[in-house]
DNA sequence: CATGAATGAGCCTTCATTCAT
DNA sequence: TATGAATGAAGGCTCATTCAT
């Protein structure tokens, strides 16, 4: 677990985390100010520290909640969706979807990648490995089924990941975000002509 | 130009410029120490000002830098080239070789993503905008020639472009930009094959 | 009084001057935590302050429990004594063995002087003046009998309280407090030797 | 050496000193703003820092200084005197007359005894060790001359530091530092007294 | 031009103290 | 009465930037 710091009000926690999202989005992890945050969460900066032991867990900590979310959001777009090409377009969308609507996360995401490369516990790699499992196995059953070509399993995951990230990082920037679902979307298509077996038509959309 | 600060001496003015990519690298942007690049670059702390003006304008200076080797090793990969998968193909390859060789741009890379969101004429969209137009035209002739489907160009050439960021992004961290260029041939091969109108056989690769 | 506060509960009030004595020894007086000082006794930190009212009382106080602790173990060595050489020496001796047996007051001893310096009614300077009192009657009382020199009585009582304040506060450090029973009994010794009017022996022990 | 920080100017780096004995005489370590030791010295906050690194290892030069020119006054004092009792009288009186000059070093003494107990090279104890070997040698001398008693010398010396010790740290409370000089030279009779073979006279002075 | 000593704004963090429960 | 969560004033330290030499 990421907090160590015991919890005794959960709405200040959660306020914390509000204002942290907000604050290290807008101005970067270097250039968020404690006080600040204290400030937009209404509360002692002292109570910042006693909840979250130092900028860099506050940070972590933010990140991870917005991890929790995105994940939370994708399980239930995908709940008893059980075709590979829709898990996949429609686990896609999800993604695409809750950056959108949450564009801070994605600021949150650079970050933490630009920040902490490597030296901890990368929050956002860890629920990647997490649900890379699950696309892996969604992706081999496809194959399996003969839906897929004989792609490696491993790689297409990677290139499906990857695609994903790329997008919305680069489309999170400048208020952009507003075409981030329809561009993930378009890029899923390719993607999935690149794997099936048959193609299914002209051109994608 | 980014450094309207004359150039006296290019020997320095590089020796800097390859000292902040170490620098920058290895402490991210807030972390970095103006004291360290010159030390390291063999110069007094006056001369980085006197050569970039202040910290931001450095590193500016220096994912400009990057990026113009980027384009070049790109461009010259592709001379001569005139197939469109060729094209596509070759370029990615060359994308992913550089980072592959420097590392440390793609620090660079995403920490100009990072810290300068949008605030600034962000040097990498600068040469994005120029190479795109480049792969727009090419992915027109091939649908034009019949070679691609009838995708939408703008569309493809994000998904390309996005998929060999996030690739590079997400691949250069701990250490493991070994496999960085294998994966983005994989990722390509999928790329291509979800845009070309024949498939060319089974499985990529 | 120093503790104006009213004591509920003696216990409790004991388990805090205890933690305190520990915690200033161990901390010094700005590197202590009252929060630190309320878990070793066992209280809330609440209570730490209803007690004692503030860090620089419950300092003092702490420094006064002290005071009267050594206090009583002299009174009680000298108790029946009435040759001046042996209160002097007894006296010596139980100074010694008190700041043997309880070194961390020798720390509490030093700190009030390095903090405090006479910005406030230093505790241990009435309690010096106190027993300063009955130390001059008993050389007095020596110079009289013939027993002493005629030395000026406020200076011998000076160099006596002085040799032992300083031996406990250079002894006490880096756990050398073992022999600083014997250091004193030394020290005293050759004190006696230099107010006796007829010198006892060859040399001191 | 205690400064690593290479100094650039002496005056500033002095001046700094001279704002510190002050500053940390008045406040204590704890209570000692370093801003306001700047201030004092007339230099930048950061050249404080420049200087001395932190305000530790600022406190411990400011230690070290004193030491040095309590140091140099006693030598001086003692310079062509070849008597035991001569140098043991001069040297306590070279003390405590720089302790009476400088009633801000004896709060420094003890500051250092208080804060740093044996955790660091006490500084004083450093110059302690270097002149405690200097006085066993007269002390020595002294008996194998048949002029003192066949004292333990190593016990003798350590009651005439101690007793110098003392007195310093207790005289220099509350500006009483006025009488100062006389009281150790009253101590030092005593203490002359006790380990002469033949006693010189009635009483001290 | 080049330098690096000097500066002080800025920010993280701690902890004595308070007060609602 | 006892508590401990909340607070914010205070202060150590860093480092981008400047400017005298």
């Amino acid at each position: 677990m990421l907090s160590v710091h015991a919890v005794q009000d959960p709405i200040k926690h959660q306020a914390i985390l509000n204002a942290s999202i907000e604050v290290f989005a807008e101005s970067g992890f270097g250039g968020a100010d404690v006080q600040v945050i204290a400030d937009r969460a209404d509360v002692g900066k002292g109570t910042v520290y006693r909840y979250f032991g130092n900028k860099k867990d506050l940070f972590l900590a933010t990140a991870d909640a917005g991890m929790r979310r995105l994940e939370a959001s994708i399980l239930e777009a995908i709940e008893d969706v059980d075709d590979p090409v829709d898990l996949i377009r429609l686990s896609a969308k999800a993604y695409a979807s809750f950056f959108q609507r949450n564009p801070k996360f994605a600021e949150i995401l650079i970050l933490e990648r630009a920040e902490f490369r490597g030296s901890i516990p990368d929050t956002h790699l860890v629920y990647r490995a997490k649900n890379r499992g699950i696309l892996e196995e969604v992706i081999k059953r496809g194959v399996r089924d003969g839906l897929f070509r004989k792609v490696i399993v491993r790689e297409a995951t990677s290139a499906f990941a990857n695609l994903l990230y790329g997008t919305v990082v680069t489309g999170c920037m400048e208020g952009e975000s507003r075409r981030l679902e329809s561009t993930v979307e378009y890029a899923i298509d390719i993607f999935l002509q690149g794997i099936l077996r048959n193609q299914k038509g002209e051109a994608p959309r």
